[in-house]
DNA sequence: CTGAAAGCGCTTACAG
DNA sequence: CTGAAAGCGCTTACAG
């Protein structure tokens, strides 16, 4: 403890059994070569010394990598973590090792995450973009010889010829879509979009979804009912009053995700209305909260720990066939319906 | 793209140059020694090539290591999610790189995870042990050349003499301890213990802060206003009819964690009452959720992100100075007063 | 079945 | 100010 004493390597347990350290190296590979007394002493001397392997060099003489890089906006946002499980989670099954970084939104401080990460020469990696994260940035510091997968997010600007990544993505269109219409489906007509930055793409999406369900049924969206907030559920709770702020006062919400949604609940008793019995809330994500919410809420399932098992596969998949074709995959998005959704007959006013 | 092109290293750089690497390396590393001009010629040709450092090859050759390793229970969970991001950002200030690992509460699984991630020769390993772990099990996968935090959780067993490790908690009796003192400053006289698994070192110690401030009041604790549950909100929710099953039945409890108080909430409305009205509930965390209850939660504060930052920095500084003197940080939960306790005075039954 | 030698991409004394 | 050489801990043909 006084000094660090230097690390077992190889060597040292080549020397100390009397063979060369090629073949302890067979030892560690398994190799079915070297004699199994041989075998047998070796390995007794890796557990009396505590032998451990040192991959990275071994990673370096093959020219191979054993790491994934994993860069998220913010580890503390429930769906960002549960992805994270998920990616760790699969990429540990197949024996590779997350190195993980945060952007925090920035799209500057996602370009430096990346590059520090680069350094550790990643088999690949997993992006959920910052916002106003553009192609020109990520080309030069992922480069075109690490295989890049964008999740959930789209970025900006377009990729120069040659470089490809793959994509997966939520059916955000098909959610909100989906939403809206079991909304219209129990009576509702006053349903409002409620949260979210309206210049992020999946809140673009979700907007057209419900635009789109909307003017299928011959309904006006007055703009007072296209209400942006930030995507949290302190913003959410906190400008539950612009909902009632008009004559025109909607009786539904399709909210833009699960934090707003959950905020807005509260923010509707403040208001006087009861979540479930006399105005309607529907959100995004299925958040563990959505479930346990007053009322439950009803929501669109897009199980964030599945996609981050989903896109390791599909980045470990790419790295060992550089060659394969794009992919491009756009997740459906499920509708839950649970009691912050009823029937207009029920309703008390 | 139809095979993958070699990557660019030092040695591409100093040929198109004409220079030795070792000039090359130098630039790198931002040395005075070399000429301005060769400094510009070489950083273009970097530029022009898409040069990346390769630090895996660098640490290796310095015998150093950029890289510390995180292992936690369970990312989704929003405390230890928000603990990695505060590891993450400040290792990343620190130009150190995470690995990521989780041990879904499982020993074995933690063993497995330390193994992988020990192999990448890590400068440090930051810990949120796995319930059951023991150091036994820790010492011969770590080994003791790495310098290891252990948070938030105490390991079964002991240490062997020269396994020396820095350790972060949280003051977990002396948190309960002032929760269970202010219901009782607010005329508050029976006040249950609710939730948590009786055999985790955090709920031995909430209790036994309970049990102190409440012997400090003369106050007897019958059996059943000890509550044990798991330590979520789902659970919390479902065994609220166990505070009302007898005859003495309390007007305040002190949960184990904000998970289970939150639940408990809603269902001290199912059974009748009206917490923070005829019923108060005190949590432990303060997760972000905590402010935004109906009503908003008094807690004790941990702020999981700052002892994530705190963890970062004192594994750092461990492994720049193995020889310093152990670190046993046990940090004050202070009490955050929200609406959801009252005095007696106010209540209305 | 085992050993000697070269090399992965870098850094570091040591000469010049 | 720059170059030649050795070495970090491993693996991989190639001989024997």
């Amino acid at each position: 403890m006084a000094d660090t004493p230097r690390r077992i390597t190889l060597n040292d347990i080549a020397h100390a059994c009397g063979v060369s350290r090629a073949t302890v190296s067979l030892v560690l590979r398994s190799s079915p070569l070297v004699h199994a007394d041989t075998r047998e002493r070796v390995e007794a001397e890796m557990r009396r010394q505590g032998y451990v392997y040192n991959r990275a060099a071994a990673n370096l003489r093959q020219r191979v990598s054993t790491a994934v890089a994993l860069v998220v906006n913010d580890l503390a946002n429930p769906f960002f973590a549960e992805f994270a499980a998920g990616v760790d989670e699969a990429l540990g099954a197949k024996g590779y090792v997350t190195l993980l970084g945060s952007s925090g939104e920035s799209a500057q401080r996602q370009r430096q995450v990346l590059g520090s990460l680069m350094e550790h020469n990643p088999a690949g990696v997993i992006l959920s973009p910052a916002e106003g994260s553009a192609f020109a940035d990520l080309e030069t510091v992922i480069g075109r010889h690490t295989p890049l997968l964008v999740f959930n997010r789209e970025v900006a600007g377009s990729a120069s010829k040659g470089f490809l990544y793959d994509f997966i993505g939520l059916d955000n269109r098909a959610g909100a879509r989906a939403a809206t219409e079991l909304l219209l489906a129990q009576g509702h007509r006053r349903i409002a979009f409620y949260g979210g930055h309206a210049d992020s793409s999946s809140c673009r999406q979700r907007r057209a979804g419900y635009r789109e369900a909307m003017a299928a049924a011959g309904l006006e969206v007055p703009d007072a009912w296209m209400i942006e907030t930030a995507p949290t559920r302190l913003e959410g709770n906190a400008r539950a009053g612009l909902l009632f702020a008009d004559g025109a006062t909607p009786t539904a919400a399709v909210c833009y995700n699960d934090a707003v949604a959950l905020g807005l609940m509260l923010g509707l008793v403040r208001e006087g209305r009861q979540p479930g019995v006399d105005f309607a809330v529907t959100g995004f994500d299925d958040i563990p909260e959505a479930a346990v919410g007053v009322p439950p809420l009803t929501t669109i399932s897009t199980d964030p720990r599945e996609r981050g098992r989903q896109a390791a596969a599909m980045v470990v998949e790419r790295a060992a066939h550089p060659g394969m074709a794009r992919r491009n995959s756009v997740v459906p998005a499920l509708l839950t319906q649970r009691a912050s959704t009823y029937g207009k007959a029920k309703a008390r006013r």
